[in-house]
DNA sequence: AGCTCCAAGGTTTCGCACAGCTTGGCTGGC
DNA sequence: GCCAGCCAAGCTGTGCGAAACCTTGGAGCT
């Protein structure tokens, strides 16, 4: 029985940002488990980014030496040094980088803390691709290491959201949304009239480690609409047997 | 009639796509099933493409190593390594390489997790050629092994069909279509002014097991006529015993 | 007390078989 | 050479089964 088959991705993520100033950019991730640091070397790379590997505290600070990235991802607990040792050695070398600490859920809250005084910032696993990739873009922001441009403000049609005020509004009315419809929103707006499949929306919105059932998408789209499209001309359309898309009306 | 042989397949498209840069485009199939691998490779050597299959993991890897490909079609179930295995393997030659899975629909919802974080895409079993084909070359735009060109616009007359939205209009008009009927109407644009058979099309736009009556193929030329020539000067015309043509007006 | 997600039932839409109808072309009788 | 008649090829309305999607309620976790 032939069946229509479709149902999964047509394409990613638009276009590559722009580089900072010429060059592409330069991310450095830390961390041991070797699946994690492919899964994100691939979702970076795919940003447009150039991307370095390392396994544990040592290699990472020779890499760095030579590599010398604009940013760091570092997991707090590796085999060798500690987060905070790393950092220090990483600092020795070049004092401004900006950092993004990946930490355990359970892990002291106080000693990340600690680390990220100096304006860096922290992600828990298990984490979503586009919440990683969004934070990091957000530091970079912040730091200088590309112009901060108007990219904190995603629009569509009348549809706005400030990703670091993590305010939404649709024509002027805030909109209060939860951190999963908030980060399923973000992914869509990030392609407007793009369709993504449900596939590739489990894949970058959701944790990389959920192993549940596909039809969380159709639950948090079906929320989404009661939120956004309620009672006013929809943005969010289905496309049966393809994925979902957000499109301005009109 | 009963169904029609898949070996019939002549799936013509138009002209081979721009090579990267003045060479064929390399293209790796790994797959057990050599029935499937040969139908493959038959038609992707239609696109004018270069392509090598391997029947299982340690060969595909040898393989890339110096067939040295731009893009791999994975199955990843193999006999001897899983999928994951060879995607590190072969990323750990060519870090960059850009691969399209193929997942059986059944497979316990295989987890296909982060597989299309990035930037890679998936199909799943039993697909369309045309299908496959069309997201190898989303895949190769996405990642800048062809440049983009053209990009994922068909233009016949006044009909046009974007890819990556799935819109389709014709004389500005937006037009809904279903799954099929895109897959059909995508066959036909990028075969404008050339006759397709009905078996071609049957070969190229169905499943490669669909095991149906002939006539859908008619019907769904049908359903399409209704919705774009619809009042208008027709796009679509029959050439009795022959096949069908699409052709801009005039 | 809110958020996430599972389970399950309900709903819509799609794909396709079937069958009757139309069209176009061929043949043979005149 | 012309037309009637016939047949194959193509067209399309109808209906059913099932896939795809949507929604509700509630359990578990924080």
């Amino acid at each position: 029985m032939p069946t229509m088959l479709i149902a999964a991705s047509t394409g990613p993520t638009q276009a590559p940002p722009p580089p900072p100033d010429g060059n592409p950019v330069r991310v450095l991730v830390v961390d041991d488990e070797s699946t994690l640091s492919e899964l994100l070397a691939l979702a970076l790379r795919y940003e447009g980014w150039q991307v370095q590997t390392a396994a544990d505290g040592r290699t990472a600070v020779r890499l760095a030496r030579q590599f010398d990235p604009h940013v760091v991802v570092l997991d707090v607990m590796l085999p060798d040094l500690d987060g905070l040792e790393v950092l220090r050695r990483l600092r020795g070398q070049a004092p401004q980088i900006p950092v993004l600490f990946l930490t355990a859920r359970d892990a002291v809250e106080d000693r990340v803390a600690g680390l990220t005084a100096g304006g860096d910032d922290y992600v828990t696993k298990p984490f979503s691709l586009e919440e990683l990739v969004a934070r990091l873009r957000s530091l970079m922001r912040r730091t200088g290491v590309v112009q901060p441009r108007s990219d904190a403000q995603l629009v569509v049609g009348d549809l706005t959201m400030d990703e670091d005020s993590r305010e939404v509004r649709r024509a002027g009315e805030p909109i209060q949304l939860t951190a999963t419809e908030f980060e399923l929103l973000r992914f869509l707006m990030r392609n407007p009239r793009r369709v993504l499949s449900k596939a590739q929306i489990l894949d970058r919105v959701w944790n990389y480690d959920f192993g549940g059932q596909a039809n969380v998408v159709e639950l948090y789209i079906s929320y989404l609409r009661k939120k956004i499209d309620a009672g006013r001309e929809p943005m969010i359309h289905t496309l049966r047997g393809a994925g979902y898309v957000i499109r301005p009306v009109g």
